[in-house]
DNA sequence: AAGCAAATCAACCGCATTTGT
DNA sequence: CACAAATGCGGTTGATTTGCT
């Protein structure tokens, strides 16, 4: 037997919302708070679920949403969310204030997607039609989901779109223990999103399992001398480490598809219990280009092989490893 | 002005996750 | 720990509006 709706189990009105019950349900949210959702409608006097009613109220009555066209600027703000963060309504949304999810999702569907069409993107995957048709003939069966569905926990890829880093641009991240991470943003539009996605949960429910991670643009350091400026990528500070190489990461190493969930089920630097305060700097992939050329990269000699090997992913690995645990020993 | 198609918008549905008991 | 209820999310649908012939 299937389910049935909320409404179903008493006879609630459904459809369209009329002036009469919008008053009401406006009155009772600005006087009392919308507290409990599934008490609004009894209290309010509404024939309508609590589901009904705070989509109602989000979408419609919230006294601070902006209404009207999207303006070209916004528009453009969701084509370079939407890269980063795929069909996460609610997270775009979140960057745009004053509008909810759904509307943006209707925009996208109804408009943006064809726009890009029209300028021969593919809006699933932002990059040139051509080369996603490419793609298509190319590939075989077990390669990287396409970025419209939404990665899952257990389906995190390490693949991101090629211009995300500029928008990435300089963060400092702090990373607690306790309450995971926060970061002090910079003036680019993604740059305050990302804290919203790493400030909740601990750091493998976080930091490392968006599309923000370490991956695209980074050097690591466990030199608690070398700074931001100096290794040119990623870094942190604390008590010296034992381990006195340093440890790099080249940028856009071929590892797309090792998952996050790979690395972090064997590192102790995502498992840290005690409470720290670790400040950690990510610059953008431009900047680190910028300054890479002094620095020793472990990669640059398989520049023109395929990197995506075992030997490779191993030494990343290895890396990540000694990052950790020179981590942890400073927790 | 009428008819039709496309575009837009509001709301529902089912599922996943979170919260409470 | 198990279960149920509440909440939140994204996909989808269907009604309405707009634009074109």
């Amino acid at each position: 037997m299937g389910r049935h709706s909320c409404c179903y189990k008493q006879k609630l009105r459904k459809g369209l919302w009329s002036p009469e019950e919008d008053e009401k349900l406006l009155n009772h949210i600005t006087n009392h708070g919308h507290g409990c959702w599934s008490s609004v409608p009894k209290l309010a006097g509404l024939q309508r679920c609590g589901k009904s009613c705070r989509l109602r109220w989000i979408n419609y009555l919230r006294p601070d949403l902006k209404r009207g066209a999207f303006s070209p600027e916004e528009e453009n703000l969701i084509v370079e969310l939407h890269a980063v963060l795929g069909n996460r309504w609610s997270q775009i949304a979140a960057r745009l204030p004053g509008r909810t999810d759904n509307e943006i999702k209707n925009l996208w569907n109804s408009n943006i997607k064809k726009k890009l069409r029209q300028r021969g993107i593919d809006p699933n995957t932002h990059k040139p039609i051509s080369e996603v048709d490419k793609d298509k003939t190319t590939t075989t069966s077990n390669k990287s989901p396409p970025s419209s569905s939404s990665p899952t926990n257990q389906d995190f890829f390490l693949e991101r779109p090629s211009d995300f880093s500029e928008y990435f641009g300089l963060q400092k991240l702090n990373f607690n223990s306790n309450l995971g991470l926060s970061v002090t943003p910079d003036s680019s539009p993604l740059c305050s999103m990302i804290p919203a996605q790493f400030s909740t949960g601990n750091m493998v429910g976080s930091v490392f399992q968006t599309q923000v991670c370490v991956k695209p643009s980074v050097t690591l350091a466990s030199d608690n001398t070398s700074n931001f400026f100096d290794n040119g990528g990623f870094s942190w500070s604390g008590p010296n480490s034992s381990s006195s190489s340093s440890s790099l990461v080249k940028p856009n190493h071929n590892l797309e598809e090792m998952k996050w969930s790979e690395y972090s089920m064997n590192t102790p630097f995502f498992n840290g219990s005690t409470q720290n305060s670790q400040p950690i700097y990510i610059k953008s992939e431009a900047e680190y280009l910028a300054n890479v050329s002094n620095i020793t990269d472990p990669w640059s000699q398989s520049q023109n092989e395929n990197l995506n090997t075992p030997e490779d992913s191993d030494v990343f690995s290895k890396d990540l490893q000694r990052m950790a645990v020179s981590f942890g020993q400073s927790l």
